[in-house]
DNA sequence: TGTCCGTGTGTACAAGTGTTCACTAATGTG
DNA sequence: CACATTAGTGAACACTTGTACACACGGACA
């Protein structure tokens, strides 16, 4: 019989969602995993499980408070290093491509999430982003770059800006993890994106 | 035994694809769904399924290509109804709302696509919006409505509101089909984004 | 020191899974 | 009409799945 192996605390608990995480990193869609395939990457007995997880739905949703924490780090990480007021969306942009080739699997985790199977997850992601384009709103707001806009259109603006950053994950998705030449055109691109939103949001006419 | 029933020719293919769909309507992320699960759903027996696809990605990506069909046919629908250029992104984007909820499955298994399991199946979808896409910006020029922009900067416009669009998807998603307050907001909040994205295009100098 | 309690393990089971096979009825083709 | 092809059927297979149960070990605390 294997050692029983006794671990630090938690230990188990975050194996088993590195485990979901690495298996959706590995092209594995979360809505398709199963409590055994999980325990199995894991190293850990299937009973192990509901000691700490009801079924794969509530992982799903333990998985989303860290993201959140990792978005979190994005953010503090972009605060701290944006500080030219110019390159503010160029390296907005290359923080998070950055931020997302380092915890690529939780950022594929994100993606399907939106569109996935557990409404509480979905809620969560979502949750999330609206968490992010409040937060990025305040930022311009202290940075008076916006100073034309309404409350209610630079929440339209940044809830904009969120949702084509976060579709560029999907961009992502289809290019091979090193495949440096790709994601450098996505990082473009996402950053064309948003100085055209940005663009706009300039000449924007509240009563249009 | 149950009466062998002959249907006509491609009836339990049909059935076959829109029990997936069924399936996916009711809530089910698409590659969570098993070979049984789906024939069982299309009351026929399991080895029928083999007939006609050869495994469920093969069935994705049939749906794929029907999704084209759907979505040209929105198009079209788009191209005879929107007459006057000033009402064009408010009109389109009511065309596309209805559109996706007289089809909602449809649109449902579109927008898990994007980050769903087969790699094959996201590109067809990924290839679809790019077809879209190019169509729009066609359309465009045609009205010469955005005479000022190079060709390039045209793809990415289009590109951007293609996406914004299709991201909708996961908000129309949350609600439930038959609240029309909550998508009637979804269609106003839509309709924002893209106007707002093209008073960008339309102060947009390639240089930036 | 003794006793919970949290967390790990192995076994077990019924139900569900993908897939193969041999069989058969209807259809299209000569 | 004879006949090959297509598209339906049920039975069977080896496996996997979620979950329940009883048990074992180690640390916290009395």
């Amino acid at each position: 019989m294997a050692e029983k192996q006794r671990r630090k605390p938690g230990e188990t608990r975050e194996k088993l969602m590195s485990a979901a995480l690495t298996l959706v990193g590995k092209g594995r869609h979360f809505a398709s995993l199963g409590i055994r395939e999980v325990t199995r990457q894991a190293g850990v007995v299937p009973t192990s499980f509901y000691r700490h997880f009801r079924n794969m739905d509530d992982l799903g949703l333990q998985l989303v408070d860290e993201l959140g924490l990792v978005l979190r780090r994005m953010m503090r990480e972009a605060r701290a290093n944006v500080l030219q007021a110019d390159k503010l969306i160029e390296e907005s942009v290359a923080i998070f491509i950055s931020h997302a080739q380092a915890n690529r699997s939780f950022f594929l985790f994100m993606a399907q999430g939106l569109a996935g199977e557990s409404r509480a997850v979905q809620e969560g992601i979502r949750s999330e982003m609206r968490f992010f384009a409040s937060e990025l709103a305040n930022d311009l707001r202290r940075l008076r770059l916006v100073d034309h806009l309404t409350d209610q259109d630079l929440d339209m603006t940044c809830d904009l800006v969120v949702r084509s950053v976060a579709f560029s994950l999907t961009d992502l998705l289809g290019v091979s993890a090193d495949d440096d030449y790709q994601i450098d055109q996505i990082r473009k691109r996402t950053t064309r994106f948003l100085q055209l939103i940005f663009v706009g949001a300039a000449h924007w006419q509240s009563a249009g």
